[in-house]
DNA sequence: CTGAATCCTCTGCGATACTG
DNA sequence: CAGTATCGCAGAGGATTCAG
């Protein structure tokens, strides 16, 4: 192989452990709704997010938004109201996936058309 | 609930749907991996994306391939080699995914940054 | 309201081996 | 090389209940 070819594959190489960093954190069944509700509300309370998404359960729920904190993609912030509500928030990082939604949300709409036009 | 509030909720609930119709195609552990690979070089061979992504076996892989080709993002190809060899390349639909693939990748590198920095 | 805890089901996915 | 067939399991995820 020659030098140019490697550099072409190294290139790739490197961009396809790029995607995958991505995936590690995002792939999953809920993480990008979840990401999506809190995106387009910037600011969303548990209960909220559960009625955004449709099929997710409480015990879902609780759990993702759990591992998005840890991973600095969102805040929690208690209120003291009576009952208690809980507010979530996107992250300066986590705001760095708003073009991504974007795009999957338009990806999204034109792939529902290619498919009902068939 | 006043008119302009429900507006507000409506129109983001179209968005929910289309994120959601993204990722019914799109999630899993490898679909976006692989649409990567065939994205970055235009034309790949099974094998050559066998070794692209880092713990993909063959069945997952023919399997995931085997989808996204029922959902039009991919075209498969066989070439009369002695042996054969198939080649996959993205359907004029799956190109549209490029914008989101080159988000996926600079969000990923980005985000190895954040990640160790800390 | 926002979870945590428990229990149980189902399936995504890996390992391995085999075919044209 | 490009799959298919089988088997088996961990972990994803549902339903329900309890707690602060």
């Amino acid at each position: 192989m020659d030098c140019e070819t490697k550099n072409f594959q190294q290139e790739h190489k490197k961009e396809m452990r790029a995607v995958q960093d991505s995936m590690d954190v995002l792939s999953g069944k809920w993480k990008i709704s979840i990401i999506s509700s809190i995106c387009f509300y910037n600011k969303r309370r548990f209960s909220d997010i559960l009625n955004d998404i449709d099929g997710i359960s409480n015990r879902m729920l609780s759990k993702e938004l759990k591992e998005l904190e840890i991973n600095k993609l969102i805040i929690r912030t208690v209120l003291d109201t009576q009952p208690v509500t809980v507010q979530y928030q996107l992250t300066e990082h986590g705001l760095t996936l708003r073009t991504i939604i974007n795009n999957l949300t338009d990806w999204g709409i034109a792939h529902r058309k290619k498919i009902i036009e068939k």
